[in-house]
RNA sequence: GCCGCGUUGGUCAAGGGGUUAAGACGCCUCCCUUUCACGGAGGAAUCACGGGUUCGAAUCCCGUACGUGGUACCA
């Protein structure tokens, strides 16, 4: 048996969402799994709705992603153009499309637009809304099969715009196995003739990826279930064109769905979250959709949350790392039925990912969301051990931020609340003389500070505990954060005593 | 409308004729911690519905409902 062959082939129209990144992830781990190859070619056969910088952010994400293609328009390869656009250059479909014509699988048609909508309109009936230009339609149309050979040649030499359509037989069953689904069998009177190639030449993606499979070798092919419908029209070409034992292995992949129906742009617009892979602008509409790499995702929760979106091992097992994934991966274990994303377990994937990383690596992951935070990136040591405090308490790459400012600044606003309602003369004059116990304290470690504290409590007939509270909100200003003398060590002597003095300025007031 | 695909707690899901129907997220309670988390122990909550087949159905079959996709010179 040949090498295993996957491939994943976008349109470069915008954004990499939540099921594209799914699909591409699945090819790469069959893939991979099988010792193949993972190859990503570019449909851009549809002037109309691509855009401009698409294709480098597909490529950015997947490299975000850690799953780079061995071949691609970017990584090179031997069975190019990878390009669709560049394919339909050196005129390929149109000769495969040609050589249906002349076996008599396809036809030429002539309708214009105009045509085609008038004929959608006559024969839409209350029990047939849209009617198809199929097996029974196609006898009334201006098309090849219904002008003679002389009509036809005429129209063709004077240059006429004309499009292949494919001659769907009638009557016929037409069955292929899916990968996840098992037997899928389709009547070929319900679909219709579908567009092969275009006016323009360009040709549809039901032409293009038969052909671009075939020429490229490739071996196993999924894609969205969207397809599910179209497929017949894909076997049959396969079976005109190269014969079906050289088609590739199909399945067709579940949906993600949003908290009401179909997963859209607009819900992470309206719930909050995000459905891009990273951030996109679009050009045309320069609308920016948020991603997951910019909100905060480690690319390894990113795959692990989407692997198990739909695919489990059969074990109890959630978190998986990239390798795992892979030696673990199997198809007929994903699931046929769609998942409804939920952000919820999307974050705690993420807390896991935050907390089984090392820190040292982990540091180059939250440094650019500290760049402009004003903290100091340059003592490594310091950051390693702040972050190595606080890791726990963060969800989002972000969070590390507010988790740890008060280790580099002093806070800003004081939750004074929290102290008002037991703050008292007594307790005023603890801290007081707090301060000078601990400006004479030689050596600063966790230890010494401690037990100051706790004698100079003892003394004063105060519960420690009673005093912790207040401590907490003048080094950090709020209920949160490491244990309080942890927090008095890092951030040093001098700090501290500023800090409690700052706050006794402050709670004098009440 | 027609056609395809699907349906196990709120969500992701294991289980594919006999199980007390796993586990995870989220939620709640308690423990740990005089902060917030982490961690630990518990709890509430499920086989869409109706018919069959069978000694026995979440599991097999048929309907219905619901969801979702397709029905383009879009992918």
């Amino acid at each position: 048996m040949s090498k295993v062959r996957v491939r994943f082939a976008p349109s470069p129209t915008g954004g990499l969402h939540l099921g594209g990144v799914r699909t591409v992830l699945y090819n790469y781990l069959f893939a991979k799994n099988k010792g193949g190859d993972f190859i990503v070619r570019i449909e851009d056969t549809d002037q109309t709705r691509f855009v401009e910088g698409a294709e480098q952010y597909i490529f950015d994400c997947l490299k975000w992603c850690g799953i780079e293609p061995d071949e691609s328009p970017l990584h090179g390869g031997d069975y190019g153009p990878y390009r669709q656009s560049e394919r339909k250059e050196q005129g390929i479909y149109k000769t495969y499309a040609d050589k249906l014509v002349a076996d008599g699988h396809a036809y030429y048609a002539f309708d214009t637009p105009e045509e085609l909508e008038k004929m959608r309109n006559d024969f839409k009936k209350p029990e047939n809304p849209s009617p198809q230009y199929d097996h029974l339609l196609r006898m009334k149309m201006k098309n090849s099969l219904t002008l003679t050979a002389d009509e036809v040649n005429k129209l063709l030499a004077a240059g006429t715009r004309h499009v292949i359509r494919i001659k769907m037989p009638a009557g016929e069953i037409v069955s292929f196995t899916d990968m996840i689904r098992g037997e899928i069998k389709n009547e070929t009177d319900l679909v219709d003739d579908k567009v092969l190639l275009k006016a323009d030449g360009m040709p549809t993606y039901h032409l293009a990826v038969v052909v671009d499979d075939y020429l490229m070798k490739i071996t196993h092919a999924f894609r969205g279930e969207e397809w599910l419908p179209s497929a017949p029209v894909h076997v049959l070409l396969w079976k005109y064109l190269f014969g079906l034992d050289k088609m590739p292995e199909w399945a067709h992949l579940p949906l993600i769905l949003g908290p009401s129906g179909k997963l859209s742009k607009r819900d992470g617009a309206k719930y909050g979250f995000p459905v891009f892979a990273m951030n996109w602008l679009d050009p045309k509409t320069n609308e920016l959709t948020e991603g997951f790499k910019e909100k905060g995702f480690l690319p390894e929760a990113f795959i692990n949350l989407l692997a198990v979106l739909g695919w489990n091992d059969g074990t109890e097992q959630e978190l998986f790392s990239k390798e795992e994934l892979v030696e673990k991966f199997s198809i007929d274990r994903v699931h046929s039925g769609g998942a409804k994303f939920d952000y919820e377990k999307a974050k705690w994937f993420n807390h896991e990912w935050i907390k089984r990383l090392p820190i040292s690596d982990l540091r180059f992951r939250i440094e650019p969301f500290l760049k402009d935070s004003g903290i100091d990136l340059t003592d490594t040591d310091k950051l390693e051990k702040i972050m190595g405090l606080v890791k726990d308490r963060c969800t989002l790459l972000p969070d590390f931020y507010e988790q740890s400012v008060f280790f580099f600044k002093d806070p800003v606003t004081l939750d004074s609340d929290a102290v008002k309602p037991k703050w008292n003369e007594d307790k005023r004059n603890f801290f007081l003389e707090f301060v000078t116990v601990l400006s004479g304290i030689g050596n600063w470690e966790l230890s010494a500070i401690e037990d100051a504290f706790k004698n100079l409590a003892t003394a004063k007939n105060i519960k420690p505990g009673e005093l912790q509270l207040p401590l907490r909100i003048m080094l950090v200003g709020g209920k949160f954060g490491p244990p309080v003398f942890v927090i008095a060590e890092a951030i040093g002597a001098t700090a501290t005593i500023n800090r409690i003095n700052k706050a006794l300025d402050n709670f004098a007031s009440f």
